[in-house]
DNA sequence: CTGCACATGTAAACGGTTACATGATTGA
DNA sequence: TCAATCATGTAACCGTTTACATGTGCAG
């Protein structure tokens, strides 16, 4: 029963505790949205999908007030949650469009080449930035996995910021 | 007049020289695939769309022997590239698997968290091995642009494969 | 009483991969 | 002569984003 891509992290996320399709979408944009995003759109289709195979099942609706529809992982789902993180498939995918314009912007000279130099090197301030918000309250929940994703990504970003910058200097050094 | 994603890498190479569709697919699978992929499927429509619109001309067919269509960028086509790379837009999307189970392989108990580190520790591996076969040629190329990007593909690939082993022994000294 | 955040959902469009179809040419 | 590679293309499918539709409850 191989799980589709918005199965997985709907999985993960009702592993620690019931949730709404709505809380769900709120976790994943505030976790695990840099390196597995998740949208609205398939979100509620694939939590229907779910209870129908038996993996998640309706938890009780709201509670008074608003509206509001919460979920449970089952047995079953706690089963293929398991096997899929014991499987050995670990898909990789990054699209980097200021990587593919460096790639080409030699064509244009050097200007250009330091301006997308630039801009990458602006992207990735920003995500340290937001990634630094985001690190004392994952060190306070304490749980290993979503604090260690964090540091990664603090350190890649970090990484790369220092490679753009690296590569100014050489890039001007150059002209 | 924005540029299709797939348009992008296809005017790139075509400004670098005419080549046909065939070949565009060859030498993105030898360098941009890393960060910036592209299938036969979206590549022969696009060119087609890029004739219809003027960004590409057709450059002859086959000089004997196979069938072979041979495309060449334009003076607009130059124009879109250009604009194209001094936009300021950078689009930058990861999908990693790996970071995804690692979030939650902490509910599954340390062996999978070790796991699931060393399935990632060995795709990074395998990632820097293949770059640094097709190193010497790039740098023997001497275009700027392919090969810095190569060379940041080899020391993020090595970045990460050095805290996946970083944070293996962390793993291992808790247990 | 109004605007915002909560909350669920659907439809259309888009981008991409995969599989399939076709056929020519080359080298073993 | 047979397999591999060259070469172009299309159709079906999948996953995803975006826009839209609808309505509730709370705070100012």
């Amino acid at each position: 029963m191989e799980l589709s891509p918005t199965a997985r992290v709907i999985l993960g996320f009702l592993a620690v505790g019931p949730k709404s399709g709505y809380d769900i979408k709120q976790r994943v944009d505030k976790s695990t949205r840099f390196f597995w995003a998740a949208s609205y759109g398939q979100i509620y289709p694939e939590l229907k999908r779910l209870v129908a195979i038996g993996l998640v099942e309706p938890a009780g609706e709201a509670t008074g007030g608003r509206r509001r529809i919460t979920y449970r992982i089952t047995p079953a789902g706690d089963e293929a949650l398991e096997a899929w993180l014991e499987g050995p498939e670990q898909l990789h995918e990054l699209r980097d469009e200021g990587l593919l314009k460096l790639f080409f912007a030699g064509l244009a000279g050097e200007e250009t080449v330091a301006s997308v130099l630039e801009r990458k090197l602006d992207a990735h301030t920003e995500a340290i930035e937001r990634l630094r918000e985001i690190e004392p309250k994952a060190a306070a929940a304490g749980r290993f996995g979503p604090l260690h994703v964090l540091r990664y990504g603090l350190a890649l970003n970090e990484f790369s910021a220092e490679w753009c910058e690296r590569t100014l200097v050489e890039v001007k050094r150059e002209k």
